[in-house]
DNA sequence: CATATATTTGCAACTGTGATGCAAATATAA
DNA sequence: TTATATTTGCATCACAGTTGCAAATATATG
């Protein structure tokens, strides 16, 4: 994977972004350039574990940084995806335990929590 | 909202179903029929609070019956969204404590639950 | 450093999902 | 049973995201 120029550009949009981004949000940041090109890229990052996707009901796809731990192969994201019912943006937030979701009637290898409430920066 | 052929033969194919269903999965057992008509019926059932849309990134849109409790207005499902990595069902499951998603700095007033493991059938 | 090979980009055109306006059909209320 | 409100079907549209292909750019090799 090369490092070009639109892509460093992309990649720093995501990543100075305190939430996740929506592609809306992706072409607002940059600058005159081709759509194509662009879901491309976002292909390429969800494929290389750069970025992974957040999908909400109702609401287009969001994108956010993975882990450093996330790779080509490994992809697991067990953290809060918070939606902030006050400003609509949606952050990622670690959990601490994670057993709760297995039972003995099912297994749990990996997982998402989808919340909707008020994040820290508006409950202030 | 009018109890019409159209919608109770939808509304049968969701509660019938031992999982979240797709569009696609609805007009496969629905005879010939209009899709507008379809989406119509969809959106007019979310918004009475007779079924939920469950969202998985990379994946369609899946609909399953509410909870009793759900309605116009009160529209909540604490629960386990659980996608079975074997047969890609998506199964809702009941989960007993809510509280572990709160933490001090934000607040949380409902959410949903996006796992992937292996389901109950799946696993015997 | 120059050249060959692989990767990425831009363009044009397409696909599929879901929405909208409007008139006909059906359901509900009086 | 007639008037009113709701739902349906049709035609058409809007838009997100994809594909094939050729030009441009990046990377690897001698």
């Amino acid at each position: 994977m090369s490092e070009t120029p639109f892509r460093l550009s992309v990649l720093d949009i995501i990543q100075s972004s305190h939430s996740a981004v929506s592609v809306l949000d992706i072409e607002k940041n940059l600058g005159e350039h081709n759509r194509v090109t662009l879901y491309r890229t976002i292909k390429t990052f969800l494929e290389q574990g750069i970025i992974h996707a957040i999908s909400i009901a109702g609401d287009e796809l969001r994108y956010a940084m993975c882990e450093d731990n996330c790779g080509k192969d490994s992809h697991v994201h067990n953290h809060l995806h918070l939606q902030c019912l006050t400003c609509e943006s949606v952050y990622c937030v670690d959990l601490p335990a994670t057993s709760f979701v297995n039972n003995s009637h099912h297994q749990v290898d990996s997982f998402e929590v989808h919340a909707r409430g008020t994040c820290e920066a508006c409950l202030n």
